[in-house]
DNA sequence: CTATTAATGTTATATTATAACATTACATTA
DNA sequence: TAATGTAATGTTATAATATAACATTAATAG
């Protein structure tokens, strides 16, 4: 079971999150001969600012502030479709929101756990859960081709509150 | 493995599928002492005029034109919300749309099959696919507290085209 | 260098959803 | 039955999300 629960749940030097991400994307547009353009860099960089996704309008916001000068709509969403296409991003339907994919190399499966508390998304790819998937879609004629699977609940930090509440994972 | 697959995909009189789902909205309302007015009920009817997910605003223009007069964006959402609270319909967030529960009485799981040729949908609970969710939620100390599973493929009848392509069903 | 394509900028607008407040219908009970 | 409270609906405006269409600029190949 391929996760990222423990580094989404935990403390951890949130700034190696962000090398990283952008590290595989430099490395997958090279294999993909696809430009990691300045715009797209910075977009994926915010999506990566936290391990909470972020909508379009937010994204906008901040690659205002950062950049300096106003940015139109479409931008962000060019910036966004070009990094859904390459896998570096995942869209979370139920939320209107984008955040990035912590495994974009490896054939996975959309499978994410949002805490209706803090907000963090977790991101799981487990085979046997796949397995089911598609006998479940076997049984039924149906031809899989993709999925999103959104499940909501009360992540591990949320769900052991102390005194000292620290939501700085988040 | 409880699903409308059969029916979603195959021949049947489809106006049984309606009057069973009003029946059953009926019941549920009161049980749950709630009322099911003119306007939710039409709403609900209009819902299951076809296998089919329909979004806000198409509610709203047939509600419209069955009512003869014009309708509201609120007054569409106003039903939409109350039916959903039931559990007589389900929002598919990837789609923006709604589409009537096969089984509201049931506790189940929110997992579609939507097809990507005809734009069909059947909805699927799955005992053991619950429990390997449940597992992977363990597993992660995730409490899980609702899901939506989208599938997206193509359906038995779309995998299937004849000379003589039929798409009456949906 | 220039022709071509890819990327970005710009303006406008489509689509989906909700806020806020007014009005009406309905039930309860004094 | 009139008064009251609550639920439902009507109405207007607008928020939030997303895309269409076309102009301009940058990058790249020939």
């Amino acid at each position: 079971m391929l996760t990222n629960t423990r580094l989404v749940h935990g403390q951890h030097d949130h700034s190696r999150c962000i090398d990283a991400a952008l590290s595989r994307a430099e490395d997958l547009c090279q294999k993909k001969n696809a430009k990691l353009t300045p715009t797209r860099a910075t977009v994926l960089s915010i999506l990566w600012q936290s391990h909470r996704p972020l909508g379009a309008y937010q994204v906008q916001d901040r690659l205002s502030k950062i950049t300096g000068k106003a940015i139109a709509p479409p931008t962000v969403y060019r910036a966004i479709e070009f990094l859904l296409r390459l896998g570096l991003i995942h869209r979370l339907p139920s939320l209107n929101a984008y955040i990035g994919c912590p495994f974009p190399n490896s054939e996975h499966s959309n499978l994410f756990m949002i805490c209706i508390e803090c907000g963090c998304v977790a991101e799981i790819a487990d085979a046997s859960l796949n397995t089911r998937l598609q006998t479940a879609c076997d049984k039924t004629n149906f031809k899989l081709h993709s999925q999103n699977i959104e499940l909501f609940g009360v992540c591990p930090q949320c769900s052991v509150p102390t005194i000292n509440e620290d939501i700085s994972h988040v």
